[in-house]
Formats: structure tokens, sequence, C-alpha cells
DNA sequence: ACCAAAATTGATACAAATTCTCATTTGATA
DNA sequence: TATCAAATGAGAATTTGTATCAATTTTGGT
């Protein structure tokens, strides 16, 4: 049921622990071979993948970038931030499966879950002068 | 404001009004190199995203997945296959402005917007024997 | 503690979906 | 129609992972 408990899992998991902000896969990469440089890259995306597919931490997907990790799993929605790629809590409450239920009536589809992604700017980008002029 | 009006985004922008469903860049593509295999890749993307940056296409991102375009602007939700990565319409009313005001206040980010993605499984996936087994 | 089987790891190759570079061509406009 | 920024095409590069596979480590009995 649960995975095999890993001195590179131990590890992995304690880092992510430590990091304050949903950080990507590639982040805990960065952060658990300061310290341990034996770890590979795909070990720690591997474990990433499997924690977050026992429920013990959580993926958050992101529409065009990469997913982010959280240790703590309650669930809620996320912003983006449109500079900088920041991911950040939004504390709403969901609206669980009345909504999938109607997207069922609608749809003729049989649906298993959504998620709601804000798009906006992040308090620091704000900050910064002028936009970016896309 | 507008961009330029080239030879290949009258192509392109005809075969994706052909096209029924959401097609990816990529099948979009596909598409227009069967008539015209003069055109390259590099440029069905870029005219697809410049489009869209315009408001005169829809990009639908998806998590995890290609971004899919529809000629059809009308704000809606969208559905994804588990199964085959297929894209469809959710006509549920969304709620707009009043959600990012709410997640907003939530957040303190400043909020542009938000997209809702429903997973699920289509109809033609759900006649097809037992569940992949994940 | 010891062993075998199964799971995990690390290195690296591969893959998907774009984006970037840059020389060349083309569209809008003075 | 001359000009010149914008757009294109070919292909390299990037980003974000997943697949392969031999070597290693865990786990679960004995």
């Amino acid at each position: 049921m649960a995975s095999r408990q890993t001195v590179q899992s131990e590890i992995i998991v304690g880092a992510l622990e430590r990091m304050a902000n949903h950080p990507t896969a590639e982040e805990v990469y960065e952060a658990v071979r300061a310290e341990h440089p034996g770890i590979g890259r795909a070990t720690v995306f591997r474990v990433l993948g499997r924690l977050s597919d026992e429920g013990r931490i959580a993926r958050v997907r992101i529409n065009n970038g990469a997913d982010h990790f959280d240790h703590r799993t309650f669930e809620h929605h996320h912003v983006r931030c449109e500079r900088c790629g920041r991911v950040d809590d939004v504390l709403l409450e969901p609206r669980g499966r009345e909504v999938d239920e109607a997207a069922e009536r609608a749809s003729g589809w049989r649906i298993s879950g959504h998620t709601v992604q804000f798009d906006g700017v992040c308090p620091e980008c704000q900050k910064v002068q002028a936009p970016p002029a896309e």
C-alpha cells in the first residue's frame, strides 16, 4: 500500500516540509542535492509523484507550467503569478461534488473532479515597476 | 494592435475553423501541412499564440497536457478525458468576476482571472472495457 | 540475523510541447 | 514603390518530465 521507506524518500520529504511555498520538483531537487549530492533527479521526481499518488503530499498541476508540490494536503485552490510563476494558496471554500455533478449533467461525461486555477500578480511583483509589456 | 495578416495566418485560422473540437497546435500543424507543406511548425505555434493573445481565438491550457485551441471565444469551462486526453466544453454558466474578487480578498493578490478544468472520462472511453488500472 | 523477491535508485537516454535563433522574406505604410 | 519592422522556416535549444536497466536496498518471512 504505502511505498517503501527509503533514505532518499525521507530526505526528499524532509526537504519538502522545510520549503515554505509550493516548490517544483526541480526546486526540491536543488534543495536535496545541496545536502545530498548523490541523490538523482529522477528519484526526486519519482518520489514526489509516488507520495502524491498515495495522498501523502499534494501535487499542484499548473496550466502551462511545472507541477508544484506541497506537504499539506487539505483541499484548496491556487494562484499563479503571471510575472514570476510563483504559486500560492487561495483559501476559498472549494465547492466539491456539487459542481462535478452539474458538469456531469451538462456534458454527459463521467466527471471525477475539477481544479480551479487563478491567475494574477503576486504582492512582490506588484511592487516592481511597469509590467514587462507582453 | 492586430498582428499582420499573412498568407500563413490565413491558412492556419482557416484550418482551425474547419476543425471541430479543440485541436492542439500539433494537430493544427498536421492539418495545415497536409495542404501546405511549406508552413513550419514554429509558425503554427506562433500564429496560434499570437491570435489567442489578441483574443481572436481561445487557448485552452490544460494541466499537464498540450494546449488546445478553439476558434470560438465565449467563456466556458473544459473537461479533459483521463483516458484519451480529448478536451470538450462544459457549458456551465461561468461565475466570472465575483469569484476573482473573492480570491483577491482571500489572497491579497491581484487576480486577473481563473480557469476551471474538469477531469473525467468521455462517453467514448466509457464504452471501452475495464479501466487501465492505475 | 539471513535470504530471496520485489521495489527503488542513479545515470542517462528519450520524449513531448514549445520557444528561441537567425538569416531571409513579406506586409504595411510613408 | 522604397523602407523597415514584423513574420517566417529550419532547426537547435529548453523545459519538464518519463522510460530503461543494471545495481542496490527494503521488506517479510524464516
